[in-house]
DNA sequence: ATGCTCTAGAGCGTTACATCA
DNA sequence: GGTGATGTAACGCTCTAGAGC
């Protein structure tokens, strides 16, 4: 039974290592909703018209919360794994988190080469997830995972290791300088801080992911706020029509004509806030006066043009 | 030049575990 | 001690870009 687990393990390995895309075929197995298509990942980022962050997230250049610049955007950074073959400069002697049991190199590289069962510490199928079973351990220990896998066969459940302190800050550090890596500094993060690549892998996906979704808390105040200012803006025009009203001093023909609904969308080519009316003729989008905009978003780097 | 296949790596949603109040 | 909330490591799936044929 041992065996069985091992295998599957490793075959997840090669399933998530040597081939995504063999899995592809499994996708209309949804159950009801399996005939609708699947949405795209990169649609379910939101397209939020006439707002400014209505580019899609991951096309926009992210702002890096860590104030360590900006992001670029995904394919940028994509280049830039491949451009960029420098070991990461700041982990430079650091061997954090070796614990002495572990030995520095009596365990071997961590590199995806040498260990190719590596990918996944604790992976295991899910349909064999059962109880927990370890008990707690400190935290190198833990944070140890060469020692999981041997005692790790009771019932293939999902060990989560959390990563110790260390760990985490040399992680952290590696994420300011670079918010992917790749393989060369995957494995040299992985062997620095004993860990396996995949969980580097995983941790770094899991960051941006933390990442994204501040940004978008961030964007959501910055709307909210920028709802609320119009609002207070619609208000007073309000207020200010109807002075005039009182006052005659307006030709009634001139406040009567309801202008027709307005959405407020961002131009693709020129990704300037552009409103378009609703209404039949009324011509091109024309482009919006928006001090409001402007203070609201004044930060915002321009997107990458493609 | 074009189309196809394969692979690596990304994002996203979800699950499961660890920790804390 | 049990429990719900929260954080996060890990997983599965899908998509895309690039390389090779």
């Amino acid at each position: 039974m041992e065996m069985i687990v091992r295998g599957m393990r490793d075959e997840q390995y090669n399933h998530h290592h040597l081939g995504l895309g063999l899995s592809l075929g499994v996708a209309g197995d949804m159950g009801p909703a399996g005939d609708e298509p699947r949405r795209r990942a990169d649609d379910s980022v939101a397209h939020v018209s006439s707002l400014p962050s209505a580019v899609p997230l991951s096309q926009q250049q992210c702002w890096n919360m860590n104030g360590a610049g900006l992001f670029p955007s995904d394919s940028d950074r994509r280049t830039m794994v491949v451009a960029c073959h420098n070991e990461i400069p700041f982990l430079e002697g650091i061997d954090v988190n070796r614990s002495p049991a572990a030995g520095a190199e009596t365990r071997g590289s961590c590199s995806e080469e040498d260990e190719p069962g590596a990918s996944s510490p604790n992976s295991t199928l899910s349909s064999l997830s059962g109880k927990r079973s370890a008990p707690a351990r400190s935290e190198h220990e833990r944070a140890d995972p060469g020692s999981d896998d041997e005692d790790s066969g009771a019932g293939g459940s999902r060990k989560k290791l959390r990563l110790s302190k260390d760990q985490a800050a040399v992680l952290e550090e590696s994420f300011k300088e670079h918010n992917t890596l790749n393989p060369k500094q995957k494995a040299a993060l992985a062997r620095q801080l004993n860990l396996k690549p995949r969980q580097v892998e995983v941790w770094f996906q899991n960051r941006r992911a933390r990442t994204k979704l501040k940004q978008t808390e961030v964007d959501c105040e910055l709307l909210r706020r920028c709802c609320e200012t119009l609002t207070d803006e619609n208000c007073r025009l309000h207020k200010e029509l109807l002075e005039l009203r009182a006052l005659k001093l307006v030709p009634p023909q001139h406040y009567m004509r309801t202008p027709p609904p307005t959405t407020l969308t961002i131009c693709p080519s020129c990704e300037r806030l552009v409103s378009n009316s609703a209404g039949a003729g009324e011509g091109p989008t024309r482009p919006v006066p928006s001090r409001q905009w402007g203070a609201m978003f004044p930060e915002r780097p321009a997107q990458r043009s493609s």
